[in-house]
DNA sequence: ATCATTACTATCCAAATAGATAGTGACTAT
DNA sequence: ATAGTCACTATCTATTTGGATAGTAATGAT
């Protein structure tokens, strides 16, 4: 597998370019919600309660550059915007269903067996 | 989903946890490699051109901290240790497998369409 | 004696990623 | 007048990750 350039980066392989597109701690999280629905700003902030302003818009941002999501504004006061995933998006669904499918798997691994001591945090 | 607290760290849902096994540039690569055959040390590094000893070796250690690999050392010198992928290793092909798919998909995307003027780099 | 081989360690540094905190604009309700 | 709502933006700092470079140990070959 020949090196892949894109936009003034190399890439090494297939998988590091997929992460470009999908990787971060947030990118999955927040297609797998809006793969479930519509979501405004602040729902999908909600949804996912230890993500910051930042991270949030950034990764909404990205997101909708590389096509994998949809914005829509809407001229009202207070802002109401709303998020959806497109068809390019849905292409990630499976990925997203792999990794997962294996966290879980690693959570009930490590949440049984081992010495790792497993917990749920207390709510907040 | 609540948080799940593993070896003093936080990972807010099951994707983040398993990235936490498989996350970074070089882990699936080299599990991708080693599902293929058992590798020695230089010729997991010949097959990965541009890997450091560094990033190599520190990567190495970590999958066999988390069992997905295994290390085994001829007494000969020079020194020969050989990598082979585990059981619990193979649990995540699957997974690099979806997200090779996804990225070789992009490439053909990008590398056919769009402006990023896709480029094969010439032999290094 | 010196070099070559192999699988590493040890430092140091740069870049990328993430997080905390505060502020903005336009309108509505009190 | 003031506070609240919503979807952001701007700074600043901390942490993580990755990479360059050099060095080590044990032995056989020249």
């Amino acid at each position: 597998m020949p090196d892949f350039i894109y936009e003034h980066k190399v890439y090494y392989n297939p998988v590091e370019f997929a992460m470009h597109f999908i990787g971060g701690t947030w990118k999955m999280p927040i297609l797998w919600r809006l793969n479930q629905r519509t979501m405004r700003y602040g729902e999908i902030r909600k949804a996912l309660p230890h993500i910051t302003d930042k991270m949030l818009s950034s990764q909404l941002k990205e997101l909708e550059k590389h096509e994998l999501i949809t914005r829509k504004v809407y001229a009202e006061v207070p802002p109401r915007v709303e998020y959806s995933i497109t068809k390019k998006g849905k292409d990630v669904i499976p990925v997203i269903e792999a990794i997962r499918n294996y966290g879980l798997k690693k959570m009930k691994e490590k949440g049984l067996k081992e010495g790792g001591k497993p917990k749920l945090s207390p709510g907040k």
